[in-house]
RNA sequence: GGGCGCAUAGCUCAGUUGGCUAGAGCGUACCCCUGAUAAGGGUAAGGUCCCAGGUUCGAGUCCUGGUGCGCCCA
């Protein structure tokens, strides 16, 4: 008999499963996707959940240009596992992905590929070419976005660039016109003056030029502080820009910097000179004229000028000093000239003040009639040394040098740019108290994490007008037709809705397409306004009022099925100023509310050194080539296991890392799977819930625990809790002690037997909930999981048409919880122990040993002693007595391991002292004859 | 320069209202098993809790100031 052991191991029940060990994610994910596509899983999903509770996740659009990076793949994963969770708690969750297509650099990319090409090309025909470009990429962004086990209605995205799109923004556009909200003001924008054209900031480049910088001297009219005494004194300023002198309206100072008024003596005229700049200059700005000699009339800082005025040099002007937190005492004279016409900077503080902003230069970089007799008709950099002969022939002009600095220059002219103030389209955020308004929409949203809402607060509290008007062809027009005689400008909420009706069926072109006759509205007097003398105008609308505009294109458009508002706005933590912003705002303008219920952004992909993830850093990780090597799944994991509140670190190490965590997983199932091959053809009906053994209930106990922590975890977005928890769930709880433990009843028990009933019972229980809720975040290998459960007729076709499991009440028992803490405990102590005896070569595996446990606590032994046999099956070892020693003081337990004297049972390899017991199986244990008596009896 | 954040073992994360001899899993090292086998099990080592001050009997936890990193703005 000793050499038959072969056929006593074809009497166990070993796992067997079709569950392969390798994932080959790359392979099967594929497949995987065309399943869900051919069998229509997204419609079927809807149709199951029609008439539920809706909550819409309102997608909000990438920009369609270039290939996906991580930072799209943690925003779309994340978003898919929000929606296949909310599927599954039974929640109607449609999930319409949709993309930005306007917008400047996919102009800029067509202008680039064209060349000088596009300088005759029509607005249509550069149109015609945005559209093949971003639709190019649409696609391409579609592929890889489906690559990733998104589940959306792929084939009905919305984009920006759509008919019943553009219809939508122009909706909005004619209730906000309706409201009053829309106005035009002068405001400086990047001029080419070469190409006579507006640039935007991504359109400038940066180089070193040579500019005449001057320091000139303004004098104070009024309001001086009291500390100078008796006039006469100047301002001075210093500016590199002397032609924008003529359009100068004030002089900014910083509050909180130290001034000084001083005086000294001019070398060259012998003059005295009493002049106001910043103290930390003084010397700087005298030795340039090497002055030595020099008095401190007075201190004081910047604040106490607020009030005072100046003479402009040479215009009949009275300027105001004003403050400004960007004056800084780094170069200059800490006083800067302010043309609100001309700079940025200007413009805010002239908004803030609320002064005149002068441009007197047409769009060839020529001074107009606005300007003084001596500059009119002069281009900018031409009138430079006659702005500064000027101030040198008026006395006022301290000093003048050449600077080499940085300076914009046109990304096609290669001239340099200036500023120029022209009229553009403006959404007042005063107008019927927008601004305060949206605060208090604010409120009423819950943002995650909750400093959200302080961002998005102080952007909204800190923001100037919104600008919506852009001076390129790839858009949205704003649809205004001027009348060239009288200037007056048609844009009502009658002809934007007009327009809007006319787009819905023709699309945007029909603007440039169309004549002007074609685009009269009905509200436009043509009798007053004759259609020859009409133009049409040639700006779009700003990229961030269109996608502003979803929760009106998209939300509310009926052919998309979904509702406003929306459940919940996903998106990074730019979006702040972004996308949550302008669809804020323009929901607030047009419907009174917040588009949203819930903000929940993340972090960006930073490297594993924390550094950007920038494809010019070389630290950047192709989240397509990643898909491809280490599968979508992989991917997910690693997404979902981090805590994306953070900016989110990858690496390659870390996405190694999620592998091996995949595949901890994946074998759990795989045992599980294996150990279930019979139980399809189990009547669940027919089993006892008695014949659940002490360790059965306490793992379903543990179960319980895992579903409500999991959910709790999926419920506040936190899936790296829930994903983290399943992983030490797997390995943990099951991998190195339940299914360990189990191995015995499962494999020697008779196959039928109630003991291994009830183990696969439980295993069924933890397959069923475990595949369940990481359905979500790994939707292939769930599905895989899914096609090989038991019992297939009575499942659904799909994992993802499943719903989330809950905790089993019956199985809750505190005190038997809290007694196998105990149990595991002296478990743990058995283990050390065990590890000891191998160390000395004594034994190999646990069953091997025979255990005495020593303790002077009565309680203790008495409670191990009453759970012997569980606590012998839990630790697999062969013999364990417990020991009550009440005379010594070691209150814990000790643990005496030593080898088993007893005999190796042949088949259940445990070593017990019924070996032999049995004539016809004498190599045997009792157990192990009994099974094998049913087995010869059931054969 | 400003606003909003973040900083605990190699990695991913725990550490309620200040009491910690700072935990978990993974990874690592070593060992066992060979009936989950390109699997499975065990044991162990690993941290000046970013730095410097302060409050307190006591601080990873509170305050101040730095440093580094991210987003947004200038």
């Amino acid at each position: 008999m000793s050499t038959n052991a072969k056929p006593y191991k074809e009497t166990l029940n070993l796992p067997i499963t079709k569950f392969d060990m390798k994932a080959n994610l790359t392979v099967k994910e594929p497949l995987f996707q065309a399943r869900w596509a051919n069998q229509d899983l997204y419609g079927q999903i809807r149709e199951a959940r029609k008439g539920q509770e809706m909550r819409v996740l309102h997608d909000g659009p990438p920009y369609a240009n270039g290939e996906i990076h991580m930072g799209h793949l943690l925003n779309k994963v994340l978003k898919d596992i929000v929606v296949r969770y909310l599927t599954m708690r039974g929640y109607d969750s449609p999930y319409v992905p949709g993309w930005d297509c306007h917008g400047l650099p996919i102009e800029h990319k067509v202008a680039k590929d064209l060349g000088s090409k596009a300088a005759g090309m029509a607005a249509t025909e550069i149109r015609a070419l945005c559209q093949v470009e971003a639709m190019k990429w649409v696609g391409i962004q579609r592929d890889q976005f489906k690559r990733l086990g998104v589940s959306g209605d792929w084939d009905h995205p919305y984009l920006t660039l759509d008919r019943r799109y553009e219809a939508g923004i122009l909706d909005v556009l004619a209730d906000l016109v309706e409201k009053g909200y829309v106005f035009r003001q002068l405001k400086p924008i990047h001029w080419d003056i070469h190409d006579r054209t507006a640039l935007a900031e991504a359109e400038l480049e940066y180089e070193e030029v040579t500019s005449p910088s001057v320091f000139v001297l303004f004098p104070f009219k009024t309001g001086m502080p009291s500390a100078l005494g008796d006039g006469p004194w100047s301002a001075m300023i210093w500016t590199t820009t002397p032609w924008t002198l003529p359009a100068n309206v004030a002089i900014a100072a910083h509050p909180n910097l130290d001034y000084v008024g001083v005086r000294f003596v001019d070398p060259t005229t012998g003059k005295t000179i009493q002049a106001v700049l910043a103290a930390a200059l003084v010397d700087k700005v005298l030795s340039l004229r090497g002055i030595t000699e020099v008095t401190e009339v007075a201190r004081f800082k910047g604040a106490e000028l607020e009030s005072s005025t100046y003479q402009h040099v040479f215009l009949p002007r009275t300027g105001r000093l004003v403050m400004a937190d960007y004056v800084s005492a780094e170069d200059g004279t800490g006083l800067v000239h302010t043309a609100p016409g001309h700079g940025a900077e200007d413009y805010m503080t002239g908004q803030k003040y609320g002064l005149p902003t002068l441009s007197p230069v047409d769009a060839t970089g020529r001074f107009t009639d606005e300007a003084p007799d001596w500059l009119v008709g002069k281009g900018v950099f031409v009138a430079n040394p006659e702005v500064v002969a000027k101030l040198e022939e008026l006395g006022v002009l301290y000093h003048q040098m050449p600077l080499r600095h940085s300076y914009p220059h046109g990304w096609r002219s290669k001239k340099p740019v200036i500023f120029r103030a022209t009229a553009q389209w403006f959404i007042s955020v005063e107008h019927q108290g927008l601004r305060a308004q949206t605060l208090v929409a604010i409120n009423g949203v819950r943002w995650l994490p909750s400093w959200g809402k302080s961002r998005i607060d102080a952007m909204v509290g800190g923001r100037p007008d919104w600008c919506i008007s852009r001076q390129r062809a790839w858009g949205v027009p704003i649809p205004v037709l001027t009348c060239e005689l009288t200037g007056y400008q048609h844009l009502t909420a009658t002809s934007v809705r007009f327009y809007r009706d006319l787009f819905r069926n023709e699309g945007a072109n029909a603007w440039y397409s169309r004549s002007v006759a074609e685009l009269v509205p009905p509200d436009l007097d043509t009798t007053k306004y004759p259609v020859e003398n009409l133009t049409k105008g040639t700006d779009i609308l700003d990229v961030w009022f269109e996608s502003g505009s979803s929760h009106r294109a998209v939300l509310d458009e009926p052919t998309y099925g979904l509702n406003r508002p929306a459940y919940l706005y996903l998106e990074g933590s730019d979006q702040h100023r972004g996308w949550f912003q302008s669809s804020i705002l323009t929901s607030v303008a047009a419907n009174g509310v917040a588009p949203f219920q819930t903000v929940l952004t993340h972090g960006f992909v930073v490297d594993e050194h924390g550094k950007k993830m920038a494809k010019s850093g070389g630290n950047a990780i192709s989240a397509v080539k990643a898909t491809e090597q280490y599968g979508a799944d992989v991917l997910r994991l690693y997404v979902a296991s981090m805590d994306y509140a953070e900016d989110v670190r990858m690496s390659e190490k870390g996405i190694k890392e999620a592998s091996e965590a995949y595949r901890k997983i994946r074998n759990t199932f795989r045992y599980l799977l294996g150990n279930l091959e019979d139980y399809a053809s189990f009547d669940p009906a027919s089993f006892e819930v008695a014949d659940l053994q002490e360790i059965d209930r306490w793992m379903l106990g543990q179960l319980n625990a895992l579903i409500r922590d999991v959910t709790a975890a999926y419920e506040t977005f936190d899936f790296y809790r829930a994903s983290q928890r399943i992983y030490q769930f797997c390995s943990v709880d099951l991998s190195s002690f339940y299914l360990d433990v189990l191995k015995d009843r499962l494999y020697a028990e008779a196959a039928q037997g109630a003991e291994r009933r009830a183990a696969q019972f439980v295993m069924a229980k933890l397959h069923e909930t475990l595949v369940t809720m990481l359905a979500p975040i790994m939707p292939h290998t769930a599905e895989e999981i899914f096609d090989l459960t038991p019992r297939s007729a009575t499942k659904p076709a799909s994992v993802h048409l499943a719903y989330w499991p809950t905790p089993d009440p019956s199985f809750e028992d505190a005190e038997l919880a809290a007694r196998w803490d105990t149990l595991r405990e002296a478990r743990e102590s058995i283990l050390v122990a065990l590890e000891g005896l191998r160390k000395e070569k004594e034994i190999g595996s646990a069953q091997e040993a025979a255990v005495a446990i020593v303790t002077s606590d009565a309680k203790l032994a008495q409670l191990l002693e009453s759970n012997r046999a569980t606590l012998l099956t839990i630790c697999m070892v062969s013999d364990l007595v417990i020991v009550h020693r009440s005379g010594e003081d070691n209150q814990k337990l000790t643990v005496h391991a030593s080898k088993s004297t007893h005999l190796k049972c042949e088949r259940c390899w445990n070593y017990r002292q019924t070996v032999g017991g049995s004539a016809r199986h004498p190599s045997l244990c009792d157990r192990c004859v009994r099974v094998l008596a049913a087995f010869t009896s059931e054969a």
